[in-house]
RNA sequence: GCCGAGGUGGCGAAAUGGUAUACGCAAGGGCCUUAAGAGCCCUCGAGCGCAAGUUCAUGCGGGUUCGAGUCCCGCCCUCGGCACCA
């Protein structure tokens, strides 16, 4: 047999280049076929290349796709670049070298490398988050939410690294540590812009009903949500015109409330009132819990707090109770402050213990001495006394105890960046027109209390994109502010409502901005007069199938699921939901079962896997490393195996004379295989795909001669998919080039005859226990008669049976269970 | 603490409630070869048995069922995410 002339090198980069010239995957925007939108997420083009991880993705959804476009889809599978990102601006800062140079070159390696996996993307719908084409659009987003009241200016505490001297995004914070050089951060307050994507959450959080997320990830987004319905308090001091507002989920418990607790960042709006002998000692406690970093501050340790002398009357039972600081209080959840239930809740109870306050139980079901959290029949109650917590809490809503709320975990998207390599945000701010209240924005309430963000106004939509001036220096300028703000003669501009002197925004925005849209741009990628053609956004949208790592799930996924539903209310995009399905790949790990990286030595390249071995090996290897959503490690040895079965394959289907005509059983195995493989591309069940191929090839190896031209023929159409470089060059060998490329062919079509008749083993069980077996015909091994009369002449059944009474479970084509009474 | 995913041979794993261990890897034996490599063939969960067979085995303990890796109840362990969420 042989098994020369399997060169992938040679055929790969002939067929590449004939595919590119033939445009073979291009999408067309037209309507007669079915549309089929597949989409994986974008890569971010790193000086380390695309790695093993992107391929998993890409490769799999690739073999969908190419099935897909073989079943007569017109499929958009498309790629771009999601390019802004610090990694660039870095090495700028280490090298001088422009972030946009380094992204040109990275680009183009990922780009080759990509072309060299055989993955059907359509290059001509390419999108980059870095061109001012592009980025012209997103900053128009921007825009479009300032002028609805969407994005404001907040003094909010973020995260500064004190060595880099520069503002850290929580995602750079990695356990109170700024990422790049391990320094713990330190908290600031700072004006930054942001997004009220917690305007959206309830129908982000509705909605999700209505598209087809795995289920895990659905829960996630929930859970990031994390609405939970609860009521409003107010506990007031009349005398001295205080008011707090206080969340609850549990105000059945509101006659056990024994103080009030605020956030010391909350302490500022009334300090003033707070007696002249505690003044102090407020004023310095609050100091002190603003300035501890915010791993100190979220330690679950002693619950300190000071004592503010005021008293607030509780609504339920006119109770006066003593206001206090402490910094176990969050500024951000609920309303930054909280009722104090010592003896219904874990956090208050220590805080009493500490404190001294005393501990009121009005939930019945604790122990003595101990704090109880669950639910139960109420005590000391006043009327609603002997209600169950439940209905408690009903008809105290009803008597307007409290009113009826609800709280989030989810929190406003942070929208600001101290950073060079981002877009910039397209905002002007006239100092004249902010003294004068001139505010462009009539909806702006925000947060509960209105912000006209007086001052501010947008860069006029003609003037668009605000493109990223060229800087000297990318360092960070050590005042928080982004290297921007160096810029005079940028930052420095014209109020384009009163012409006066004005200053640009020197923040840019986040990573997140870019990735938010790109699926709508690849759907009209060349358009400069609107982001997308309406016509066409109606045509795709939404995407059918979004692939991508579970890492995402909880901000970019809500992130984009946030602007695709604004876009949608302002009309621009004809759904409320832009990704009908999503799924995730696992991580692959290094052979070692770790993660994989530089410093461990344990990253896998996979260009070299094409190299030795050649982009089908890889691609199949991708597919049967392990189940696709699981993560994996890497190993060798399997990519040989997936080697040697292209081999294989090469000398089986080309390596020998092919006789005219195949067996019955080959038209079976193939029409089984067909169905298989259709089956698992679509259930993401990549790895067993492949092993139906196998396991047809072993057949086939044992049974040579029965498996004729047609029936190979077969076989390269459905491994077209899979291995997109050895089908075509076998399908050119066995059509002679006459019929086009194998990946213009019609998927096959099996009618049911194909994969009737054959040989079936029933299993022949004694009381659920296998003692034989039959080899029938497939109709025969149905009917029950005649299995069973056939399963009692075989005598390790009659050693069971014997003379004994029995009764038969029949499932036909499978097994007989003679069950022993 | 909360949420999620998982636990099956020496390893990666497969299995609409119906023959557990498909497929691949590793290992062992053989063929081919001057040799190496590649390739080809055979064996391969554990125990007992010359064999036919048979017992045990899907993290642990119960249950439902003619029949459970799969369903139910109660635990243990590993990995990911979130976390003083009021």
């Amino acid at each position: 047999m042989a098994f020369l002339g399997y060169a992938p090198g040679e055929t790969e980069k002939k067929w590449l280049a004939v595919w590119q010239k033939q445009g073979l995957y291009r999408a067309k925007d037209e309507t007669d076929k079915p549309k089929s939108y597949l989409l994986i997420e974008f890569p971010y083009p790193s000086g380390e290349r695309l790695h093993v991880g992107h391929a998993r993705s890409y490769c799999c959804l690739d073999a969908v796709a190419r099935k897909r476009r073989m079943q007569g889809y017109n499929v958009l599978f498309p790629i771009g670049w999601d390019a802004f990102g610090l990694p660039a601006e870095n090495y700028a800062i280490k090298t001088g070298i422009h972030p946009a140079v380094t992204t040109a070159t990275n680009i183009g390696n990922a780009r080759v490398q990509a072309m060299a996996w055989g993955l059907s993307f359509d290059w001509e719908r390419e999108v980059n988050t870095t061109d001012p084409g592009y980025y012209k659009w997103t900053q128009w987003i921007f825009v479009q939410l300032f002028r609805k009241g969407l994005a404001y200016k907040a003094e909010i505490a973020v995260n500064w690294c004190p060595k880099d001297k520069i503002n850290l995004a929580n995602e750079e914070v990695i356990d109170g540590k700024c990422e790049r050089c391990g320094t713990e951060t330190e908290r600031r307050t700072q004006s930054q812009w942001l997004l009220a994507i917690t305007k959206y959450a309830d129908r982000l959080l509705d909605d999700l009903k209505t598209v087809n997320f795995r289920e895990d990830i659905a829960l996630s987004q929930i859970n990031w949500i994390g609405r939970k319905a609860g009521a409003k308090l107010v506990f007031t001091n009349d005398a001295i015109d205080l008011r707090l507002d206080v969340f609850t989920t549990r105000i059945d418990t509101v006659f056990g409330v024994t103080f009030v607790a605020v956030a010391p960042e909350a302490a500022s709006n009334w300090i003033e009132k707070v007696p002249k002998a505690k003044k102090a000692g407020v004023e310095a406690y609050v100091a002190e819990a603003l300035n501890k970093s915010e791993r100190e501050r979220k330690q679950k340790t002693e619950k300190t707090g000071v004592d503010t002398g005021l008293t607030v009357k509780n609504p339920a039972n006119g109770q006066e109770v003593p206001v206090w600081v402490a910094d176990y209080v969050m500024m951000d959840v609920g309303t930054g402050a909280v009722m104090g239930v010592p003896a219904h809740d874990g956090r208050d109870f220590q805080f009493a213990k500490r404190q001294g306050l005393p501990i009121v139980e009005v939930v019945a079901g604790g122990k003595s001495g101990e704090v109880y959290e669950g639910e139960g029949r109420l005590v000391n109650s006043g009327k609603y006394t002997g209600m169950e917590s439940g209905e408690a809490r009903e008809k105290m809503v009803a008597d307007g105890l409290g009113e009826k709320s609800q709280t989030y975990h989810l929190r406003d998207w942070v929208f600001s960046r101290q950073h060079y390599w981002g877009e910039p945000i397209p905002m002007v701010f006239c100092e004249k027109c902010a003294k004068d209240g001139i505010s462009l924005i009539k909806e702006g309430e925000v947060n509960g209390e209105f912000k006209g963000m007086a001052g501010w106004f947008p860069v006029s939509e003609s003037d668009l994109p605000v493109k990223l001036p060229q800087v000297e220096k990318y360092q960070p300028t050590g005042t928080g502010e982004s290297p921007l703000a160096a810029m005079t003669e940028w930052v420095n501009t014209k109020c384009p409502v009163c012409g006066g002197p004005a200053r640009r925004e020197t923040d840019t925005m986040p990573n997140w901005a870019g990735s938010s849209w790109y699926y709508l741009r690849y759907i009209d990628p060349h358009n400069d007069r609107v982001l997308a053609d309406p016509a066409k956004l109606r045509y795709w949208l939404p995407v059918d199938w979004y692939n991508g790592g579970m890492e995402h799930t909880t901000l970019h996924l809500l992130y984009s699921r946030f602007w695709h539903k604004f876009l949608f209310d302002l009309g621009v995009v004809p759904t409320s939901e832009p990704y009908a399905k999503r799924t995730s790949h696992g991580v692959i790990l290094g052979p070692d079962g770790r993660k994989m990286s530089k410093s461990r030595g344990n990253v896998i390249n996979p260009d070299e896997v094409v190299t030795k071995f050649g982009a089908d090996t890889l691609r199949l290897y991708e597919m049967f490393i392990g189940p696709f959503d699981q993560t994996v490690a890497w190993n060798w040895e399997g990519v040989e195996g997936v080697h040697r079965f292209l081999k294989r394959v090469w000398g089986l289907a080309i390596g020998c004379q092919l006789s005219a005509m195949s067996s019955p059983e080959a038209k079976r195995r193939m029409a089984k295989l067909k169905v298989k493989v259709e089956e698992d591309l679509e259930a993401m069940k990549f790895n067993t795909a492949v092993a139906a191929m196998m396991e047809t090839l072993n057949w086939w190896g044992e049974h040579e001669t029965e498996v004729g031209k047609d029936m190979v023929t077969m076989w390269v159409v459905i491994m077209a998919p899979i291995a997109p470089f050895m089908a075509e060059e076998m399908f050119f060998r066995l059509t002679g080039g006459k019929m086009g490329s194998v990946h213009e062919q019609k998927w096959p079509e099996v009618n049911p005859a194909d994969l009737g008749g054959g040989k079936v083993t029933v299993a022949i069980s004694v009381n659920g226990k296998v003692r034989g077996k039959l080899e029938l015909e497939t109709g025969r091994a149905k009917e029950q008669g005649l299995v069973v009369s056939q399963a009692l002449e075989l005598e390790n059944v009659k050693k069971y049976i014997g003379e004994k009474q029995y009764r038969v479970v029949f499932v036909p084509g499978r097994l007989v269970n003679l069950v022993v009474v």
